[in-house]
DNA sequence: ATATACTCTATATGATTGATAGACTAAAGG
DNA sequence: CCTTTAGTCTATCAATCATATAGAGTATAT
């Protein structure tokens, strides 16, 4: 299951892009825009921005903004600051390769082995979609439900 | 995150393949080989039974036994039986379709349109990989390993 | 200076996970 | 039958985690 906090960042992220690179966002407005409980946001963005992947400024005028183009912030990034590895178990993790206490012969171990593809899988779809990516599809999706 | 239930009962149904189908396995005997908490094994056995996925036999000479074919066993099953929906948010399973309460536009909703590719990658690999499937991995797995 | 808006730490709490204990029931076999 | 064997079922528990909320603190613009 993808936690609140992945969803709610990648939410809040995608109202950044939205918002435009031009002049930061108020967590206020961020929250109200995406119905997100706004002290819960807050966290989520401190996590974000001391992961770089946003900006802030503090004071009038400061706010939220994206540290880089939409087109190169993955879901990927997100979804393993909030969530952790993608694999299903740590054995199977390529980024945050953990061994299991119990296992006797890791190599030939049949969860391991179908929890890879699994997380192959999940990481091929999570670290090639940009933001900007999620948005286009948003977009077609909107053209699609829209032709009625 | 896999659950160790899901995991055990991989585990455990792994176990039972290759005992074979002649006779019924013991929990004590399966819970040994496999080196799994023999209480919670219980439970996972009987929420497997109970889902038609193995059966038992009671007094001398019981235990466990396969319902069918480790051929016609699939991961999926096992998993969404433990853990729920593969679906990594309840708006994009495809067997357990929950809507979410807050989200305006479901259509065009980002996290949903980005997970139901997860979800649909995650149930190809499961729904088609069988325990006979994850035995002749394991097979070919341990003679790649065994060349040394 | 002062209002603005982000920053940080602490705390609550409810659910879930992983596991154990013990009483109960059905079947086999003498 | 009656005893042994082995699965069945319910209750309970400690620990952890997820989802927040509160409030004091700090930097910035004007």
């Amino acid at each position: 299951m993808l936690s609140k906090k992945s969803k709610y960042a990648i939410k809040a992220l995608l109202g950044l892009a939205e918002h435009g690179s031009d002049e930061p966002m108020r967590i206020a407005d961020l929250a109200r825009q995406e119905s997100l409980p706004q002290k819960f946001l807050e966290l989520i963005l401190l996590d974000l921005r001391n992961a770089g992947v946003v900006q802030s400024r503090k004071g009038k005028g400061g706010g939220y903004l994206l540290a880089r183009p939409a087109e190169r912030i993955m879901l990927g990034q997100v979804v393993r600051l909030f969530d952790g590895p993608l694999a299903p178990v740590p054995c199977a993790s390529q980024t945050a390769y953990v061994p299991c206490a119990d296992c006797a012969d890791e190599a030939t171990c049949g969860v391991r082995l179908a929890m890879k593809e699994v997380r192959d899988a999940t990481a091929r779809i999570l670290d090639q979609t940009s933001l900007a990516a999620v948005r286009r599809k948003q977009a077609a999706a909107a053209r699609k439900g829209g032709r009625s």
